[in-house]
DNA sequence: TTGTATGCGTTATCAG
DNA sequence: CTGATAACGCATACAA
C-alpha cells in the first residue's frame, strides 16, 4: 500500500537515511549541513514528495487561506478585484477562499463566523453592510467601506475622484453640472465621489445640482430629474457624473430615450472603470479605480503581523479614462 | 491561555463530562445515547466549539475543498461560472479554491500538481490546453473541454446551439446567412457550435458561409470576409452567427461601422448569453448556456463517489434569447 | 452503547 | 548542527 500512498516526511528521511526533523528543516529552509541537504533534496525529487498542507495547518495553525468576502462575481467590478486579490495572494504563497454573499448580512455574518476559527488566516470584506459584527483575534481589512479605526479599510481616493469629475467636465466644456447617484447619503467611501464632485464643483465656481437617491430607487426616478433638469430648463445640465459605471450607462441609455446625444449635448462620466468583456472598451468616459493596487495594499495588511498601529484608512489614486461618452475621445480598447 | 483559545474536542468531552469518542460521535451525527447526545450538544454551545478543519483534514484526508481551474475570472462568461460552481458546492458544504491560470499552460499544469496531494479533494477545470496531464487520483471533471472517455465533460448542447441559431435567423427572415468564429476547427466543444449551425442551414436548404479564423485572427480579418460577402455582394448576407458574444458584438460594431444597420439590415446572433454588468441587458441576440446547470452537474460528477461508469460527456440544453441584434425585440433587462 | 488508545504528517523542543 | 520525541485536534478500531 506505500508504494502507491503519497510519500511523508518520514519516508523522504528513510530515502535520505537522516532523522525526520532534519527533513523538515531543509523543507523549511532553515539552516542544515550542506551535505545532508543534498541528500534530502535529492529524496524529495525521488519520492516526488509535497508537504501536506492539513498537517501544516494542524501544527502550525495557520492555513494558507485568506477569504475574500464579496457580494458576488458577476458584478464586473467584483470580478475584477477577486482575480487581483487572487493574483496578488498567489505571489505571497496564500490560497483564496471565496465567499459569497449576495448581499446578504446574515450570509456575512456566517461567512465570518466559519471563517474566524481555523479556516483561513484572514480576512478581506467588500461588504454594504453597515452593521457587521468584525472579529478581534483575526487579520481583517475591508475594502471601499470604513467600519472603525480598528478595521484598516483600503479604498480609490473616491474624495479626489469626484473632484476629478468634475475638474474634467469643466475642461471638456460643461458649464451646468449634476452629480447623480444611488444610495445612502451618510458618510461612507462610495457617498465621498459626491462631496468631492461637489467640492470641485465649488471650487471651479460652477453651477450644479445633486441628485442623490435612495437604495433601490427605479431609473424613472432620474428621468424626472433629468428631463425637469435638462429637456424643461432653460439652462440645461451639459455634464453628469454619475456614482458608478452601471449609473452611468443606464443613464447614458436614457439620455438617448429622451432624444439627447451623448456626447454632443451632455457629457456624463462615470465611476469604476469597467470594460466591456473586462478587457475591451471602457462603457463610459470613467473615473478608473486602481483595482490592482488595492488588492495588493488589502493582501499586504491583512498579511502584516503587527496589526496594530496600521493606518486605519488608505486611498489610492485613481485616473481619468475617456470612455466615449465625454467629447475628449472615442472608446476605444488600450492595452 | 486555554481560556482565549478556542475549544476543542477534548474542551468539550471535560464540560460535558464524557468521553473523547463520544463528542466526536455526536459532532458527527453517530448514534449516541439521547442523554449524552443533549450535554454534549450542551457543551457545545457553551463553548462556542467548531472543529478544527486542519486536523479533520488530516485524519480523513479529505480537505473539504474543491478546485476551481479557470482562465480568469474577468471574462463574464467565466464569472458567472465561478459564481455558480460556488454556490453548488456551498450547498453540498464544500469550499471552492480559486486557480486563475491567465491561458497558461504551465500554469494550469502546475496547479493540478498542487492541487493533487492533499490541497483539494476534485477539480473542477476550464481550459485550453489540449495535451494537459490529467492526474488518475484525484475526481477531474472539464467544462465545455472533451479530453477523452476517462475524463467527464460537461458542456452545453453546442451542436444543438448552433443549429438553433441557424433556424432562428430563418424563421427571422434572413436568406443567406454566415458562421463567423475564432479559433481551431478541429473538433472540440466549441467548435460544434460551427457544426451544428451548418448542419441547420443544410437542413433548412439556405445558403451559408463559413469563416473560421485561427486563434489571434485580428478583427480587420473578419472585415475583410464582411466586406466582400455583404458590401460587395449582389447576394449579400443577412444573418450572422458568431461563436460567441464578445465576437458577436466586435462584430456587430464592425458592421455599424461600416454603415450597415442591425438588425435592419444584418441580424446577428452570439452564443454564451452574457448580460451587461452580470445582470441587465444582454449583449446581443444570443443562445444562453444553462450556467447554473452546468455548475450544479460539475459539482454533483466531482463529488460522486463512484467515478467509473460516469458518461463521458454530458450536453445541457441551451435556449434562444433575443436582445436587439436580430428583429424579434429590442434589449431589455428581464427578471 | 461508551470510553480508551493510537496514529494521521508536521513542527518544535531539547538533549546529544 | 543533528536526531529523537512530544504535541497539534480529530477519527476510529478496539476494549470495556
Amino acid at each position: 500500500m506505500r508504494s502507491k500512498q503519497a510519500a511523508t516526511m518520514s519516508d523522504v528521511a528513510r530515502e535520505a537515511g537522516v532523522a525526520l526533523g532534519t527533513v523538515s528543516k531543509v523543507i523549511n529552509g532553515q539552516p542544515v549541513g550542506e551535505a545532508y541537504r543534498l541528500r534530502v533534496e535529492a529524496a524529495v525529487k525521488k519520492l516526488d514528495y509535497q508537504v501536506n498542507p492539513s498537517a501544516k495547518a494542524l501544527k502550525s495553525n495557520r492555513s494558507g487561506f485568506i477569504a475574500l468576502i464579496i457580494p458576488d462575481t458577476t458584478t464586473p467590478f467584483f470580478a475584477l478585484l477577486t482575480q487581483y486579490v487572487n493574483l496578488a495572494l498567489e505571489k505571497r504563497g496564500y490560497k483564496m477562499m471565496l465567499c459569497f454573499t449576495g448581499r446578504d448580512a446574515d450570509r456575512e455574518q456566517e461567512f465570518i463566523r466559519m471563517v474566524r476559527r481555523n479556516q483561513a488566516d484572514g480576512i478581506i470584506a467588500l461588504t454594504y453592510t453597515p452593521d457587521l459584527e468584525i472579529p478581534a483575534g483575526i487579520p481583517f481589512v475591508t475594502i471601499d467601506r470604513f467600519f472603525s479605526v480598528d478595521v484598516p479599510c483600503i479604498a480609490s481616493d473616491n474624495f479626489g475622484g469626484g473632484r476629478l469629475a468634475a475638474q474634467k467636465l469643466a475642461e471638456l466644456g460643461c458649464t451646468r453640472l449634476a452629480c447623480l447617484r444611488i444610495g445612502s447619503s451618510l458618510v461612507n467611501e462610495p457617498s465621498k465621489r459626491k462631496d468631492g464632485f461637489v467640492s470641485g464643483c465649488m471650487e471651479l465656481g460652477l453651477p450644479f445640482e445633486v441628485c442623490n437617491l435612495p437604495d433601490g430607487s427605479p431609473m424613472s426616478a432620474f428621468e424626472v430629474f433629468l428631463k425637469r433638469n435638462i429637456l424643461e430648463s432653460d439652462q440645461p445640465l451639459d455634464g453628469l457624473f454619475c456614482g458608478n459605471d452601471l449609473l452611468a450607462w443606464q443613464v447614458t441609455g436614457l439620455l438617448r430615450r429622451l432624444g439627447l446625444r451623448v456626447p454632443e449635448d451632455v457629457q456624463v462620466i462615470g465611476f469604476d472603470g469597467i470594460r466591456m468583456f473586462g478587457d475591451q472598451d471602457y462603457i463610459c468616459s470613467t473615473i478608473v479605480q486602481p483595482v490592482a493596487d488595492i488588492a495588493e495594499t488589502a493582501v499586504n495588511m491583512v498579511l502584516s503581523n503587527d496589526f496594530t498601529g496600521l493606518p486605519p484608512l488608505i486611498c489610492l489614486p485613481v485616473r481619468y479614462q475617456p470612455g466615449g461618452t465625454t467629447r475628449d475621445s472615442a472608446p476605444h480598447t488600450e492595452g
